[in-house]
DNA sequence: TAAATCTCCGCAATCGATTGCATATTGTCA
DNA sequence: TGACAATATGCAATCGATTGCGGAGATTTA
């Protein structure tokens, strides 16, 4: 029962009574035509019998490839890094990859010293979901030469290739969509300045806001959670005269404003209309269903683990900034504006 | 800025003037004190100069010992499975370890192509939540020898450890709750009876039932997710008369019920009251909130990481089952019995 | 048939760190 | 001062797979 001696190429040569290196060759497809035919079946099949399983580490030390990715989350348990996390599984299994996974937070000392880490595991790469608009992290990164991808957010210089959602469009389909319902005080819960969506959504609905000649109303979260929503709420809601909308940087923060609205005794749509951001899983069953603005966050962590895998076979890096679409969902927390008008 | 030649052990020990195990008993804070304290001293300030990294595949090699631990999960974007990697993620990174996921969905086949990939790896232990009651993967493990701790799932034959939450109380509050409302024809929407969550919940509520004199209507799922619940629950609701609440396996499935509830023109809890399970985030959003039964995923998770580090690092199997609490979270789905009885 | 060419395979170094054993140096005690 | 212990360091093997180089033997070419 107990674990025999692990069964080595060594134990296959003697086994085959050949040298480790022509097993080694046979059962590389690359490297088989440099063997017999025959030999090479009877390597194959003593492999088989003997359930020779080959030492990835021994493999990875000699050729400086250990077929290992590291990924950094914020929060794993977060809607929106976990489907990001399955994406880039995803890509990363179908083709031979595996990730090694940190779940960082967003301290950035920690961030690094997980990054040295995964470096000390000899990665090949890396795929940051954690970084903010100016990060030490991506430095340290490009410092100790390894391949980066950044996702879902990116760093102000684009040192390095990244994944994102077309935020400014995103929120723009946001104001759009409540300006055609007819509203025209329009407060933004805002995610944090320091990270890309954060910056890129509250310029993009300044943008948006100012293209339709009206003003913009600004509060800023301090993260982006259910409960950071609530206060910036509350602070639009006692302070914006005549407002009838709230567009947030966020579908957790949209829950918070929920929460602010109703804990003020208003209603949703029927006072204030809201439009959230991500179409995370079930904010169509909340009360009332979420109108946001869906992203594909499983295709951004497609796309990091492809660009990144990309990078690291080809060996240049084209430092590519992809964008993906986003799309507006209605549904009922958006109606034409009510009674609290005027 | 292209990445110079590593820093190994080899360069310290040149740029020290010692030999390169001198600069590896000082860098260890273990063997430390085999070295003179100025030498030791001299070796760490040039590592910190120069920035060693340490090769953890070399070392690995040479110990056996890669601290890496291999988690499959059946879906990562699951709101279940997320918080229990993030358990585990904690309490690995507490420890020196650090996790490589596995998505691997729920074939078998590829479970296991996953579980000897992860081993090549030389992964120190791993961690399954895939297991099926039955499960060929367990045993390929263990013919493997390789450490393995269970979470959220348990198999039949209990050979290795497994930490699991208490099915079969949980769900026995779930019908108590309903019961003491007034309801007295109580259907159960159940998982996949392959899996031990499935089938204890199932039985769980069947003594639950019973205990209380009444008769048990179950139907099953196919698997854990909103769209299979719906079926089932319309299953329940035409041919059991006089049903007035369906306890489901998950909430996920609950979510399906009202589905299904929604599609008849019924209302929940007028006319039915739906119970959930596992409590997972934002069910205390949806209209009406999910009165359910909470199950600290993150907790299991963590306590499943302790278990198998305890089993690496002692080298003993204690082959424990940790079986976690739940607890009832009553909210908006459950009322007294309706207008449709009788 | 000698020379050139191919095929197939073994040899040995290598990746970078660890560690049992041996050795050199210093210190201690009788 | 000679013997012995303790301390500090070097030596070399090792983990398991990969790969450049070279050589033996078979095959083709002139």
């Amino acid at each position: 029962m107990a674990s025999s001696p692990p069964v080595t190429l060594k134990r296959l040569a003697d086994a085959t009574g050949v040298h480790p290196s022509t097993v080694s060759r046979a059962l590389n497809e690359k490297t088989r035509h440099l063997v017999a035919s025959d030999v090479a079946e009877r390597i194959l099949a003593a492999a088989q019998t003997l359930g020779y399983r080959p030492n990835r580490l021994a493999a990875s030390l000699r050729t400086g490839q250990s077929r290992l990715i590291g990924v950094i989350l914020p929060d794993i348990a977060n809607p929106v890094f976990a489907p990001i996390l399955g994406g880039i599984t995803e890509v990363l299994s179908e083709q031979g990859y595996s990730p090694v996974v940190a779940d960082a937070g967003n301290d950035r000392s920690r961030q690094t010293s997980f990054v040295d880490d995964l470096i000390n595991h000899q990665v090949d790469g890396l795929i940051l979901a954690t970084v903010s608009r100016e990060d030490g992290v991506v430095s340290h990164c490009l410092q100790r030469g390894v391949s980066v991808v950044l996702v879902n957010r990116s760093e102000q210089r684009g040192r390095v290739s990244a994944v994102v959602s077309d935020d400014a469009h995103g929120i723009r389909l946001a104001v759009d969509h409540v300006v055609e319902l007819g509203h025209r005080v329009i407060g933004h819960v805002s995610g944090p300045r320091h990270l890309s969506t954060g910056d890129l959504r509250q310029s993009g609905y300044i943008g948006a806001i100012r293209q339709h000649g009206l003003e913009p109303h600004i509060e800023e979260a301090e993260r982006y959670a259910r409960e950071a929503g609530i206060d910036p709420a509350l602070r639009l809601l006692r302070s914006v005269p005549g407002l009838s909308a709230i567009v947030a940087a966020n579908d957790l923060l949209a829950l918070g404003v929920f929460d602010a609205i109703q804990s003020l005794g208003l209603s949703c749509p029927g006072d204030i209309s809201v439009v959230g951001h991500n179409d995370m899983p079930l904010v169509d069953l909340v009360s009332p269903p979420l109108t946001t603005v869906r992203i594909s966050h499983r295709d951004m962590g497609c796309e990091a683990a492809r660009l990144l895998l990309e990078e690291i076979t080809t060996g240049v890096e084209p430092r590519r900034r992809l964008v993906l679409p986003s799309e507006l969902v209605v549904r009922a927390s958006t109606s034409v504006p009510g009674r609290r008008e005027g």
